[in-house]
Parts: structure tokens; sequence; C-alpha cells
DNA sequence: ATTGAAATCCAAAACGTTTTGGTTTAGAAT
DNA sequence: ATTCTAAACCAAAACGTTTTGGATTTCAAT
């Protein structure tokens, strides 16, 4: 049996209420009464219940996070390392976070509903926003406090942060037609993505901007897995003119074409350039080293979290928009053994 | 403001208690009432107050996960995969996931106290045991659920999930033996791992086997990331007499020591063979693919929460102490392009 | 008419906390 | 002696649910 707040006023010989005060170091409660309490509390190892608190209280100091994803082999570098940040972030600041997976679709708007009215969570982060995004609708429309990593296109009136991945795309673009690409592969995401319509925008612009010419069947889909990249980038890379550059819009699809690639014989960064986006840990040390666009995935975990949180507390934001501005990270993939431009 | 049984109640015009029981198909209820009961409390939109169930009841209907996880820049694929596996399971039987984060010490352990004595949750997972591990110790002796994936040496009257690394590591050693390989390096991971030592073991007794030599200046440790595995990979290559074969003990440095080799101008699985363990997605895919040994982390993750859920029910289990044999995949990186044995 | 049993219902207590709206006491000011 | 103030305290209500321990009604069997 645990130790409540009357066992601590049965010992005290005071009442509950004095006992709560105390702890909560009312000035209404004399410093010897305090004092008494505290030691008492601490030497029978009180420790709150967390239910009743938060029945009373109204509030659960707990933040939500469906990870949307699919299938059973699933396994994103990006949600660890955002998972951590949030986590840390959250710990940090008193919360806990309440974890749990759904693919997209009906299911998941439920989940999403469920928790809202338990309540079990204060606010919920959203990670890989889509086109007309069902989670960011519900949850404005339901008025609960949440914080998106990822915008929409239109009905942009909440708080996010987003990488800039036109910008991103296009110094990754850039890059390869100031080597002299003439002809160059994208491995696309999924278009409700919105990361994927940003960068693959980036990558279109970056080729007008250059006066490339846009090949339509140089652009193809998979479904952002390494394997993926590996079947698109095969088939491409047996074309009978293939092109000598693949852009893909994430690094895990990054490496699955430089596996295609030596598997087919050739040599990365030389016969072929082959670039990626998220700067994973992965990606420094593969062979070769993958030329990537850097996005700190763990930082913005933190930041959303921090944001979310401020929201919930009804704590002012400095900024209810944030967009980062990534970076390009040149390595071996790209330039062989080149070493500048 | 949210529904009550209350808010049920007058417009039932029966009392709360009715309401509640007919809602529990509770067979003092009479049939027409329940029905009536239910269609209201579906047009209100009722959904029960968790934390009053939960402050009634006494147990959370929730699983607590403590990722033991170093800086930020923390990525493995281990986590993302049995992250889904205990989510999904745990969904499917109804029960919450609350996750959080903290390196191994002493702060890992008041976490654990912490969300045992609030009660947050009703029983724990346990990842990557150690020797001598306080976690266990602690939930063993506050008899507070807890299923573990790993073992520890001594101490073993809990429930667990294991894979027989000594199995797995013999099968590789066995494997390159068979090839002819006579100096083999191992790239181990720090030695307070249970699934180290377990694997360390099987590598040692499958040389002993062998009757192979074992030089101890080709044993070297780093802390599992692809990055450790590259750099020791690099010192080891650049011995003046290097040695042929290098074990590493779980993927992710396998593929830095591939990516080490690579850069050193080696052709992996003909100059140099490496292995891996774990069969992470991204060893399918990488090049040359990776030997390595599978284990289904996301059934470990499935399997685990099922039991701790059975556990907290206070069902008994099919079988307390699992362990599982894992299976060598022979891919390119350790028989270049022999086609067979 | 009485008894018994079954069907249906419910007031009150309980879970452990915080908040509300006080009361009591001591001492100072009038 | 009365009034006022400040300090210290606390009973009861509230949060929303489930459980306990009956109460009432109905109807068949006697």
């Amino acid at each position: 049996m645990s130790v409540t707040l009357k066992d601590i006023a049965k010992r005290v010989g005071k009442s509950v209420t004095t006992v709560s005060r105390a702890l909560h170091d009312f000035d209404d409660v004399s410093p010897d009464t305090k004092a008494e309490v505290r030691s008492i509390a601490e030497e029978l190892g009180y420790i709150p219940n967390i239910h009743a608190q938060r029945l009373q209280s109204k509030h659960t100091d707990t933040i939500g996070f469906i990870m949307p994803t699919f299938g059973p082999r699933f396994s994103d570098p990006f949600f660890s390392e955002f998972l951590a940040g949030i986590g840390n972030q959250a710990a940090k600041m008193g919360f806990d976070l309440l974890v749990s997976t759904c693919p997209p679709g009906t299911k998941e708007l439920q989940a999403y509903e469920k928790n809202v009215r338990s309540p079990r969570v204060d606010g919920f982060i959203i990670v890989r926003t889509r086109q007309q995004d069902q989670r960011i609708k519900f949850l404005s429309q339901m008025k609960f406090p949440f914080v998106s990593f990822g915008r929409m296109l239109e009905h942009n009136d909440y708080a996010y942060v987003d990488e800039d991945g036109e910008y991103g795309m296009g110094l990754i673009t850039n890059h390869l037609a100031d080597l002299g690409h003439k002809r160059i592969a994208y491995l696309d995401a999924p278009g409700h993505f919105m990361f994927a319509h940003y960068r693959r925008q980036g990558f279109l612009d970056g080729l007008k901007e250059k006066s490339l010419e846009i090949d339509q069947d140089l652009i193809v889909t998979g479904d952002m897995t390494q394997r993926a990249g590996f079947q698109l980038a095969t088939e491409i890379l047996k074309q009978e003119s293939p092109p000598a550059a693949i852009v893909a819009c994430n690094d895990l699809m990054a490496l699955g074409a430089i596996s295609a690639a030596q598997q087919l014989g050739l040599t990365v960064g030389i016969d072929v350039a082959i670039t990626g986006f998220d700067n994973i840990p992965l990606a420094e040390h593969c062979h070769p080293p993958l030329t990537t666009v850097h996005q700190p995935i763990y930082q913005i975990g933190e930041m959303v979290c921090e944001m979310l949180i401020k929201k919930i507390r009804s704590e002012p934001l400095d900024q209810e928009q944030i967009i980062l501005q990534p970076s390009l990270v040149v390595r071996q993939s790209s330039i062989g053994n080149k070493k500048s431009l």
C-alpha cells in the first residue's frame, strides 16, 4: 500500500488540507508545520497519486505522439532520433510522453480522438504532414493544442517547425548542375507528403533555374525505404542511356540507390553521382559517404516539444511558425575523388 | 466540457450507478435501460474519464518503456523496430505505452521508481540487460511486473525473452572458419551488456572448436555505432598483417567496417570478409549485402509485450523464459562472388 | 393474503488529491 | 471590554468513476 496524504496527516496530527498545502508551500501554513510535514513525507517516501492529481487538476502533464508508420518491418532513423529529442525535452520540462503507432487512415483519427477525449494527453506532436492533413484539421477544430513538424499548403494558422525543403533541394540541384550534370533522375516520395512536395518543387525549380530539361521518365516514386531506393535506382540505371546523377528525396532511398549502382559495377561519385536528404547518422560512414542536406532532427524534436508545452501552459511563443534553412553537406557520393568543385 | 456519467444519468432519468452498470453490461440492468443508456451515451459522445477510472481501479493499463540511450545523435534501428513491436501489441491488447529516454545510471533508477510509485504504469519492459542489472534488481525487489529482452548471468527467476547469442555467433564463426579464415578480428561491444557477453563467448568458443588461435589484439571494443565500427576496422586493417575476416557483434558496426574496408580500397567479400549480427533492414540492401544473424526484433517486441500484459493480468505464461535460436543469413559480404561454400 | 425469489434499481462510500470557504486563536488596537 | 487583524488551521466539496450493500417492485407459488 502506498503512502497517502491521509497517512501523513495522521502522523503529523494535522488535517489532510494542511498537509497538502504544506507540501505546496502555501503561506497559510506555519514554518514549523511545513518542516514537520516535509520531513515526515520524506520519511514515509510519499509520492503523490498521479491519477488523483490529474482527476482534480484536469490536466495530464503528458504529451502524445502517434507515429504514422506502416508495416512491421519499420525502421526509420528519423523516428528514433526525433523521439529522443521530444522525449528528453519533455522529461526536462516535467512532462510524460505517450507514444503509439498507427498507420495513416481512419483508425488514426480515432486514435487522436480517443486520446483527446479521455483525456490522456494535453497536446500532440504531429510529424510528416500531408496535403489535407486530417489530423491537423481535427485538432484545430477541437482547439486542442498541437505543434507539427511540417506545414500544410493552405490553412497555416497553427504552430509548426519546418525545414525549407525547397531551398535544401535547390542546393542539391545547383551542386549537381555546377558539376556539369544535365540529366538528373529523382527518387520521389508519395505526393501526399508535404515534405515530398517541397523537396520535389525545389528540385524542379532548380532544374529550371539552370535551364535543364525536366524528363518525366526520370522522376519515379518510392516508399522512402532503402529497398525502394535500391529497386528504383536499379531500373533507372539499367536504361540504355542512364542519367549520370540520381537525387533521392531522402537518405534511406539514396543508400539503396548507392547499393544498386555498386551492384551494377558502377563507382558511385565517379560513374554516377547520388545524393540524399536528411543527413542521418548512417550517411557519414557509408561508402562512399553520402552528399546530403543536413536536418537537425534531434533539435527539431526538442523545439517542437518545447513549443507545445508552452502552448499548453498558455505561455506566448517567440515564433509561431519557424522555417529552418538546411545546409548542404558535400561528400564523396557526388564528387568522387575530386577535392573541390 | 466533456460528457460524464452524470449527464447521461440526467438524460435517462436513472442513477449514475445504473448508467455505469449498463455500460458495463451488468445483468442487474434491464435490457431496455441498457439500450437507452447506450444510445444516449453514443449520442452525447461519452468517453470515460480515464483518470477517474484509474484512480478507482488502481491500475493504469499502461506499460512503461525507458529507452537506455546515450547522447543526442542517437539512431539505432533496434529501438524503432522494437518500439513498433511493443507499441502495436500494446494497442492491440488495450494498453497505452509510456516512453521515456534515460542514459544508464542513477537517474535511470529514479525514473523507474517514480513511474512505479506514482503509479504511472502497470509494468515495465526492459531491454539491453546488463551484468548486475540494477533495473531488474529494483523491479524484482518491488515485486513490480516486468519482462525483459535479455538475461542476466545469475538471478534468473523472472520472465524474459532472449536470443541465443552464443549459438548465433557460433554460426558466424563456423561459417568463416569453413571458408578457410584463420585470423579473425572481433568488434566487441562494452562488456557490461549481456548480449555482448554471450556473443563474444560464442565467438571465442567457435574459434576454440575449430582449433583457431585467439589473438587478443584482434579483439577490440566499440560503442555499437557505425562510426565506431568504421574507426576500429580502419585501425585493424591498417596493421601490417591485417586479418582477412572481421566479425562485428552488431550490424551497425559491421556497416561501418564495410565502409572502412572500402575506403582502404579493399573489396569486401573478396579481400576481407565482414559479418554483422541483427539483420537490420539496412543489412540487405547495402553493398555488398551483409552476412549476419537474423533476429526478429519486431516479433520479440510483440512477445515481450504480450507476456508483460499477461503477467499484469495475472494470467499464466506458457513459458516464463524463452530463448530464441537465431539463424544465419549468408550474403556477399562474407563470400564475395562465390555462389556457395 | 403471505412468502419467496427474481428483476431492477440506487444512495453512499471509496479512490487521493486540490480548492473552497470558512473557523479558531492570539494578540494588538481601540 | 470590545473590535479587528493576522496567523494557522480544517471540514467539506469537488473531480468522475466503480463498488458496496442494500431497497423496491413484480409476480408466481403457496
